[in-house]
RNA sequence: GUCCCAGUAGCUCAGCUGGAUAGAGCAACGGACUUCUAAUCCGUAGGUCGGGGGUUCGAAUCCCUCCUGGGACACCA
């Protein structure tokens, strides 16, 4: 990585640490070992460009107290290759470092050179890591949760890639066990009742409207040529018909959210090709079942949960343990070196125990990684917006796209961590004001590409070759370029941590530092030099604002 | 009962792999448009970081305990 920040940090790390064996070669600090210690760049600006607390973890072993420390650290400091311009001893004994004012100010061009890629890390080193998120049962339409879900994972996703790791999406397919037995028969059921047989849905069926709309379709089709049949037949004939049909819905609900994936994988391909079967098999050889009750269970306990788990019912047919057992197995199997899976916070039992079962087979249970997220609450008008499954009374995800729209739903669903309760304030996501986030990121983006048309149209910097940087010396021109060089080291937080909400933060960030700036200065002045200078400074905030916007899935308007 | 998440400004939330005076947005109050987009900006006010103990140079952050809210504890998925 060339980055400005990270070269200056890593040349103040060397540094400190010659410092300290200096002073240890000529006895000014006692022979101790070099504690790990930071150097970050402090909260407040007033404590300089760096600060490292280096003087307060030697303090005890060296036997002195942190100032003195600190004092001989200073004293021993030598730096040649960055302009450090001031060093001073702060607090209970933090050595602050304060660079030239604009130092910074490379990144610029840096940025308008690297264009979209500003901001790539390579923290990742090509690990092949696949994510799987929202994988919802294709009985239904996609809720709020599943929004979720798919912001989050498509979002974790793509800052992943942005951060050098191999990302795969994938999306897996519920189409076999019972809540498709289960499903068929509630799609016979509304078959039957079209054409005025006296069934009624059974207690657990699936009493959501969409399936007498995809049974209508059905009927559209085929009419009544299933009437007679016998039900097992008609069952498997209508219930191939309708999973077609809502994979299709949820694919295009989520391509209409912005989400794309690589791959959609079928739990009904793992029990046709024998891989629950086989992954059974291996966990009985490898000593991890038992029988008990005509059933087959797994020794979960082995692995610090609080129970075992059957495999395979009495009945003898595998339960969806078992088949998502085989379906991690086979995703290492695939090549995956890291897997990651989001899953609601209602699933957060089925941790454990999937990650003994991995244990189990042999895998590393660090390499399979949930994030759990929280639940969403719709509010509407300030009040919550009641939902129930049972009635079938559920706000659905094309719903709330033809609501609040694309931008804002995805900004909404990210912009809280994912182990927070999510609040989605739905009045709030609509509104074009300036209490709504997104539009106030957007609308930065927007007045930049509005200043550089205006200033294409005019023309006087054709000849111009090099911007003179230098000329950018005011606090709100600086604060701007410290916020753009700190975009990189963002996204590397953001994708170790998974935190897709820091991006969405730092752009509302860098946002109203660009805002701020815009109503203090002008760009277009006529001074030509500054003008060209600033212009520079603004096309190197749009593509920042761009690049962090695309991270979240959040698209940045030319004009609005 | 066991386990997970949360409790920070009036509201919604950052900060939590220990650092300096705890932040942002909204709401409230007071200001700024003859200007490249006022969908903007500037300023003011607002806090026992749920309570209590501990660890240490230093705790919103780590440990213990208690309280409150949400969720999970099926031969469902």
């Amino acid at each position: 990585m060339n980055n400005i920040i990270e070269l200056s940090r890593n040349g103040i790390i060397e540094a400190l640490k010659t410092s300290v064996q200096k002073a240890i070669d000529s006895k000014m600090l006692p022979m101790i070992e070099l504690p790990v210690f930071t150097v970050e760049i402090p909260r407040e600006k007033e404590h300089g460009d760096f600060a490292t607390n280096i003087a307060m973890v030697l303090s005890k072993s060296a036997k002195k107290p942190p100032r003195d420390v600190a004092k001989t650290i200073v004293s021993n400091f030598e730096i040649k290759d960055i302009p450090i311009e001031n060093i001073e001893i702060a607090g209970p004994g933090f050595i602050n470092f304060y660079l030239k004012w604009d130092w910074l100010h490379p990144v610029i061009e840096d940025i308008i050179e690297q264009g979209n890629d500003y901001g790539r890390v390579n923290i990742g080193k090509g690990k092949k890591v696949q994510v799987e998120f929202v994988s919802a049962n294709p009985t239904g339409l996609l809720h709020m949760g599943n929004a979720r879900g798919a912001a989050l994972g498509d979002s974790i996703a793509s800052i992943l890639q942005f951060a050098g790791f191999d990302v795969e999406r994938e999306y897996y397919i519920n189409d076999a066990g019972n809540q498709i037995e289960n499903f068929a028969k509630s799609l016979e059921v509304r078959y039957l009742q079209h054409f005025g047989e006296n069934v009624s849905m059974p207690e657990d069926g699936y009493h959501g409207e969409d399936i007498i709309q995809t049974v209508n379709n059905f009927i559209a089709e085929c009419g009544d040529k299933y009437l007679k049949v016998d039900s097992i037949e008609r069952r498997k004939i209508l219930v191939e018909f309708a999973l077609k049909e809502k994979i299709a819905n949820i694919e295009k609900s989520l391509l209409d959210f912005g989400v794309k994936y690589d791959n959609w994988f079928s739990e009904r391909h793992l029990h046709e090709k024998g891989i629950v079967d086989a992954t059974i098999e291996e966990l009985k050889k490898r000593g991890y079942t038992y029988e008990k009750e005509g059933a087959v269970w797994f020794k979960a306990r082995e692995f610090g949960d609080d129970k075992d788990e059957v495999l395979i019912r009495a009945n003898g047919s595998p339960t969806y343990f078992a088949a998502d057992i085989a379906y991690h197995k086979n995703k290492f199997e695939r090549g995956f070196e890291h897997v990651i899976d989001i899953w609601g916070a209602d699933h957060h039992g089925h941790v454990k125990r999937m990650k003994g079962a991995m244990r189990a087979l042999g895998y590393s249970p660090d390499s399979l990684e949930v994030i759990l997220m929280q639940l969403v609450r719709l509010v509407r008008g300030g009040e919550i917006v009641r939902m129930s499954k049972r009635t079938g009374n559920v706000v659905t995800l094309s719903e709330i796209l033809e609501e609040v729209g694309r931008d804002a739903a995805r900004y909404f669903f990210v912009m809280r961590s994912a182990d927070t309760h999510l609040e989605f304030d739905i009045d709030l996501a609509k509104s074009q004001s300036n209490d709504n986030p997104v539009f106030y990121i957007q609308y930065a983006h927007a007045r930049i590409c509005s200043i550089l048309s205006q200033a294409a149209d005019e023309g006087k910097y054709k000849n111009l070759d090099k911007p003179n940087l230098a000329l950018l010396k005011e606090q709100a021109e600086i604060d701007l370029i410290k916020k753009l060089a700190v975009f990189p080291m963002e996204v590397s937080l953001a994708a170790e941590m998974r935190a897709p909400h820091r991006i969405a933060k730092y752009a509302h960030e860098l946002a109203g530092l660009f805002h701020s700036f815009y109503n203090a200065y002008r760009v277009i002045v006529p001074d030509v030099e500054l003008s060209f200078a600033r212009l520079a400074l603004v096309r190197a905030v749009k593509t920042v604002i761009f690049n962090a916007l695309k991270l979240v899935g959040v698209s940045a308007p030319e004009r609005m």
